[in-house]
Parts: C-alpha cells; sequence; structure tokens
DNA sequence: TATTAATCGAGACGGTACGTCGAGTCTTTAC
DNA sequence: GTAAAGACTCGACGTACCGTCTCGATTAATA
C-alpha cells in the first residue's frame, strides 16, 4: 500500500493498542517463563501477573508460544557495529544471545522460548525469520567472504556453518546448564572457523 | 528388612510389574509425544491410549517427564562396538542417537524428550545420567588418548568438546528440522575434531 | 449548578437523542430476547444487531433488564376505550398483554421481560409502575363499583384479585406454554369475578 | 432390566458418586440462586461454595438450570396425606410448594428455578414433569369427582383449572413479591372452586 | 460562519464466567 | 499386591460478554 492510499483510506475508528499494557504483558510473560518454564507456562499466571485481561493476549499474539519468542527476542540487544575482523563479524552474531543468556534468568527466558518454538508452529516461524535475519544470513556473507580468501573450505554449507556455530550454545543454555565463561561466544567462532577451514 | 529375609521368607505377595503394561505405556507415550509435542502432551492421553490407568502410570514413574524420556531412550540403539578408528569411536558415541531420529518419527521424540528433560527436574537428572554414561565419559576417554598422541590439543575441555559434537545435532533436530543426510555423525565428529587439533 | 441556572443558561449544546438508533436498539433487544431469553441475552448481541455502540446503549438505560422491559412495553398496545360493561372493562385490561404474546414471537419478549423484572432492580420497577397504572389501579375502581353493587363481596382485596385475573397468564405464558386461545382475557375475567363472586 | 440381568451382568469399576459433594453442591446451588438471581448465577460460583470442582457439576447435571430445578424440588416437601375434603384435598397440592418458600429464603429460590425452568430446556422438562406428577395429574383426580358430583362444572378444563390454582402463586412470588400469608393455599383453593363452580 | 459540546460508531481495556480438558490423588472392583 | 475404571478437587484452556474507557467523525445549537 503507498503513502498516498495510506492517506486518503478512511483512518481507524477507535482506540489504538496500549503500549503500556503490552510492556506489562511482556515482562509478565518473561517472569512466567522464568518461574514455571514452558509446560507450566500459563496465560492466566501471565494475566494475573501483567494485570491482563486474557482476551488482550489473544488479541495481539496468534498463540501463546509466539508471545513467548516476542518475550524473548526482546530481551536480545543489537549486535555490535562497525567490526573488520572475520572472527569478531562472526561472534557478534550470537554474542547478543550470550549476552541476554547472561543478564538476570536471562538463561531461563530463552530457553523457554525455544521450546515454544518448538512446540508451537507460529512461535517457531517467528524465531526461525529471526534468526535468519539476524544469523544465518550475516553468516552467509562473512563466510562467502572467507572462502574466496581461501580461509575456508570451499565446500562449505550454510546449515552446517550455522549449526556448528550456535548448536553448541543451544547445548550448554538447554542441557549441560553450565555457566557461560567471558569469551564463549568468541571461541565458538574460533571452534567454527577451525573445523570449517581450508586444508 | 535384610537380603536375607527378602530372599527367604516373603516372596512378594500379589503379581509383579506387568510388562505387558509397561511396554503399552511406552508405546502410547511414544505416540502422544509425536502427536502433541511437550506442552500438550497428556498423561490423560497416555492412559487411554495404553488402556492403563493413570494410577498405574503414576506408580512406576516419579514424573510425566521422566516418563518421557525413558520412552526416548528406550528408542536409541546400543552403540557399534571393536571400533579402532578414533574418529569412528567418537561417531559411534552420537551415531545411536542419529539413527533413533532417523526411524520413524524418531525425531519428534527425541525432540520431547529433550523438552520433558529441560522442564521437569526428574527427567532432566534421566537425560543427563544417560548422557554422561553413554557420550560425555567415553569421549572423555577417546580424546584423553588423541590428546595424549597430540592429535587434539592439550587444554581441551570436556564440557566444550562434547557441546561441539553433539550441539549442531540439537540445532537440526530442534530448530531447523532439516533432514538428517547419510554420513552425519561422522560429519560432526571430523568437525569437532577439526575444531580441536592441535595447532 | 441550582435550578434556576439550569433551567436559564445552558440550553443543551449539540445533538439531541437519535431516534433511529433508539428504535434498533429496541427492536435487535426484542430479536435478542426472542432468540436468547434471559440468561442468554447479551448486550454486545444487541449493539451488533443494531449497529450501535454499547456505549449508546449506556447512556440511555440505567440497566439492560430495563431496556428489555421498555423494548416488551413497546409491543403492548393501548387498551380498547369506551367499553361499559364491567366484564369487558376488565378483560380490556389484560386483553393487550394477551394481544401483545399472540403477535409473533411476543411471548418470548414478554417471557423475558418478566424474568427481567424479576432479576433486575431497575427493570422490576419499571415493570411494577407499568401493571400498577394500566392494571392495578383501573381493576381497583372497576372492582370497588362492583362492590358496591353486592356483585363481589365485600372483602375482596386487590392484590388477591389482580391475582387471580392476571396470574394464570403467567402460567401459560412461562410455564405450560400452551396457546392462548381466542378469547382468554374474557374467560379469565370471569372466572375471577366468579372467584369473587358474592354469595 | 431383570434383576437376573443386573446380577449376572459385570458389576461398574470404580468409585460410585459421592453422596457428600452432590449435598454440597445442591446447598450451594441455593445459595447462589439466593444471591444472584437467574442471570448473575455462576457455576464457578457454585463450585467456590461447595468446594467442587466443575467438572464434577457437568458430569451429574444435563444443564445448570436442571441443578437449579433440583435444588428447589429438594426444599419443597410432601404433600400432606389422608385427608378427605375437597378443597383441603386441593389445597394440600399447592401447600409444599407454599411452604418451601416460607422457609427462609426459599422464596428466592423457586424464583430463580422457575427462570432457570423457563430459559433451560432440560430444567423445563424437569419442572413441567414434577408440575405433572405432583399437582396437575392429582388436580384431575379430584377434579373429575367434583364434576361427578355437580360440584364443578363438566365442561372443566384441567390446564384452565391448573393455571387458576397455581397461577395467582407465581404472580405473589415473582412480580408483587408480597408475603405469603397463613392460609393462602386453602385461599388459592377455594377461589378457584368457585371460579369452577357449578350454576 | 465558526465554535463548541453532546452524540454516534467502533472497539480496546480489565474482569468474570463459560464449558472442556488435563493433573495428580483416591476409591472401588476384579484378578 | 497390581491393575483398570473412574470420581474427586483444582486450575488452565480459549472464547464471550460485561461495563468502562478512549478515539475520530458527525451534528446542531450558540457565539
Amino acid at each position: 500500500m503507498s503513502e498516498q492510499e495510506a492517506k486518503t483510506k478512511p483512518r481507524r475508528q477507535g482506540p489504538k493498542r496500549s503500549e503500556t499494557s503490552k510492556a506489562a504483558i511482556l515482562e509478565a510473560t518473561r517472569e512466567e517463563m522464568i518461574e514455571n518454564g514452558w509446560r507450566g507456562f500459563s496465560v492466566d499466571g501471565v494475566a494475573r501477573r501483567g494485570r491482563a485481561s486474557k482476551q488482550t493476549i489473544y488479541r495481539w499474539w496468534p498463540s501463546i508460544g509466539a508471545m513467548c519468542v516476542d518475550a524473548a527476542l526482546a530481551l536480545i540487544p543489537d549486535p555490535p557495529t562497525g567490526v573488520r575482523d572475520p572472527v569478531e563479524r562472526i561472534t557478534a552474531l550470537i554474542l547478543p544471545i550470550e549476552a541476554a543468556a547472561r543478564i538476570g534468568s536471562g538463561h531461563y527466558v530463552i530457553r523457554t522460548a525455544l521450546m515454544a518454538a518448538i512446540d508451537d508452529e507460529d512461535a517457531g516461524e517467528k524465531w526461525r525469520s529471526w534468526l535468519q535475519t539476524q544469523v544465518r544470513a550475516p553468516l552467509r556473507m562473512v563466510l562467502a567472504e572467507l572462502a574466496a580468501k581461501h580461509v575456508i573450505r570451499r565446500d562449505w554449507d550454510i546449515d552446517d556453518a550455522l549449526e556448528t556455530l550456535i548448536g553448541p550454545l543451544w547445548h550448554r543454555l538447554l542441557i549441560s546448564r553450565g555457566p557461560l565463561r567471558e569469551g564463549y561466544s568468541l571461541a565458538l567462532a574460533t571452534r567454527m572457523l577451525a573445523a570449517f577451514a581450508d586444508e
């Protein structure tokens, strides 16, 4: 739709979405995710905590899983910019996830959002789309450059690379539950490049 | 009660645990996991499918998550034996998981069991204990040998190694949902070794 | 603000109440009463049907019950005038109700309005006030004349008489749901007089 | 089904209906009817008051209206027996209703049950069936005898008679809300006979 | 004619209840 | 003693409605 049309079209009557309510719901969602995980997550609980009605929740999110993913993605900061070094550029792609997991109980939020993305179709779509935009596509660009410079093998596959880079992080967050030491993302990027190194 | 007494007198009154029922419950559990995922998983559903009473289920499993992990682990075959080559020995550690995921809808069973292990404490314990015995401990042995032969760096960490080996598999199973091509486990083992290679 | 000011200055700026909207709301109310009864009656439904906003409804009626009573009373025609014969004068008091019940689904409208009057205080007030003006007071006049002529006993009680006259109609409308045959009101008036006849 | 069959047929496994729970639910239902009327009646409220689950309520009653009617009918005592005098026999048919209405807030219970019977099909069925058995059928017998003795007219109609007898009571209970004075039922029976008297 | 206040539709909001389903416990009957 | 059947309390599900509110648009009396 063009700007022209947007102006001529009659503007919607009635109130707009309450941003206060939206923020309260997302915050309540995060608390619920932290305390109850995925199976124990309850929309009623979010409504109670966020002083919102379930109607409002269902009005704005296609599913509760999608809401969980939204709540988690809101925690993930923008990646650092202006980085030149290839290893750092790759590190920057997963550093925001590491950062989000490290703050407070961000750990649990990411974990639960991931489960939501697995169990719920809408949530999965949202999650994969974020991953594609924020990680997979940029990663492909960097790796293409590195392959051109013969730093990595020419037969690299973007999905193999992506999962080599990010897979270990999932294991740490989901299963071993160990702490994320300083420089964790950098180590992952380095190991990934080593795994795909030329020769 | 002493071992003596246990052997001589009481002879345990009443019938023993019904293996038929146990098998039916585990099979029903897998079906439920495949069709409903983790959040939608229902004990009532398992009882209905398995023609079992809920009492029986709760009698034998500490939690439904633990039951899910049991149902999944039952799918994972024993690893190949008699392998000598280090890469193949490592491959053999994750090959059973790959195999279980490939048969039928094993994919979904593994996935749901993993979520159960995350959300449910008993299930997590069971899962991590299996992982420790079947993968982490053997992996540590092989890697120690390789480190001694200077194939891999001396500063290797078992958890870093484990997650480098198995993390990509989780990404594939949980998130990207892509197919597992032939030789997937071997590729993982190879990449892991490359990531930890000496020099 | 004093009464004086209220009368002199403000002169009410802005548009007056929309009669179109009012009529649409009352019609929608009747449809809702017919289809959903009292417990299932919904203001949202009336707003949808009548293309009105809930605000408009709540602006003009103190309660939804009162609105239902209004909608029903609007169906009840004025009583016939110029009748001399006492039995016909009494008949004329309930004939309008009979008439309203007979047209279309008026039956259901009366029924639901009666329930609204029972459950809702404002509605009850409205209903009883109508009954007092249209039926009880005129009935008292006729009966006083008849008592003076020794047609009915001197110890008649207006409430006993009223309920003897109109009670059977409620039973028919509310409970037995039977059809109202021609001359029903006349029969009621006759039986009431017989019940109170002198000697 | 014969007794024989009942014995050979496999007896149902599992627990029986809890009478404690049933009684608590009916008592809670009455309280809810008294306090909230019909439109404001809430199953959640009954469950809270009666410490019962909604599941249990819906398991045993086809509709909440039917539950309300049950709760009200439980208040109505058995009619007096051994009465010979025709007027007293007729009085005895409605005396139990009068009695139930007089005790405590029985008034409101009867009123709300009647509305439930109007709005809800199952409840209506239950109510009419009770009325048929307890009032209409016995009334028909008495009136037939009286018609044979020329006490009442030969062209009497059972439904006309029933509504003449009981209709005034509905008016008093539902609309005028006046008190029921001693001997109210007897007055109704007398007036009804007068209305149908021969000559 | 421009201002201004009341009205209208649309609909978002926090709540409560709906009727259903599942969790985990308990009781009854059968073997 | 174990098992199936199933009733029990509790609480969540996703939807509908209540009564209040805010928003633009419209309309008619006042300035």
